[in-house]
DNA sequence: CAGAATCCGATCGGATACTG
DNA sequence: CAGTATCCGATCGGATTCTG
């Protein structure tokens, strides 16, 4: 099945469920690294995540495994080790996962370029003719 | 650039700023919808994208004309005519949006059963042991 | 260490009404 | 048609505190 394939567009009710939970930054950065990196800790993963707070690396891990992408497997020990890695249904989301990561490494430079042009010519525009900002933020 | 590359773990601060846009449902569809379709109006998008708000169309669609990602045409007719398509930068992200979106269309099943597993589950613990439930849902 | 629980401001986003 | 503007409830998510 392509992107060709016009049923597509008709079962987007179906890509917009899985688009709730990969369309969610932290989840395709837990996806990106724990592919990286095959196995991980709780503190390991928050160290490697950059801004992401505890609460949300919980929620975000807990929402990975029930959705079956995501081992955790606790062991009993103390001080208490938790360690996370992908499942099989995890390492082959992993892969166009891979696909957008290496596109924002490419074309991150391209897109700050484009905000720039943009809102130069948006402040331009509203000195000329200074009317409210459209929707703006928010 | 792959994911094996370990510079990039270090370099996911940029990958963040890129998944804030890419990241969002509404913008995947988009992208996604105008890569199939090539042109289309903005009442068409809105059409052809399940449960999109009017106001969150035109938010989303500013962003991703601002990151240079989709070009607005306007005509100046009466009544109106507006058309959105792909940049070449667009262009680029359409492959792997497409992978994402192939990848949800083939697996959406399986997270499907993975929830009502983990579901289940998760009622069966509570019931024989009655705790509040752990981060219930925010 | 790996969370859980709570507080609470910030943002999201739908509904609605209006316009060129 | 293609927006804009505003209201406002819902959700998000950081900060903080507490625990086995």
């Amino acid at each position: 099945m392509s992107l060709t394939d016009t049923s597509k567009s008709a079962n987007c009710l179906a890509m917009s469920d899985v688009l709730n939970r990969i369309g969610d930054k932290w989840s395709v950065m837990v996806v990106g690294i724990l592919g990286q990196n095959g196995t991980l800790r709780f503190n390991e993963l928050k160290r490697m995540i950059n801004g992401v707070s505890q609460r949300m690396l919980t929620l975000t891990l807990r929402n990975l495994e029930r959705d079956g992408l995501v081992t955790r497997t606790i062991y009993p020990e103390v001080p208490p080790r938790v360690e996370y890695s992908l499942t099989e249904l995890g390492k082959t989301l992993q892969v166009p996962i891979s696909g957008l990561w290496d596109w924002s490494a490419e074309h991150h430079g391209a897109i700050i370029d484009a905000r720039a042009i943009y809102d130069a010519r948006e402040n331009a525009t509203v000195a000329a003719e200074p009317r409210k900002a459209a929707y703006a933020r928010g």
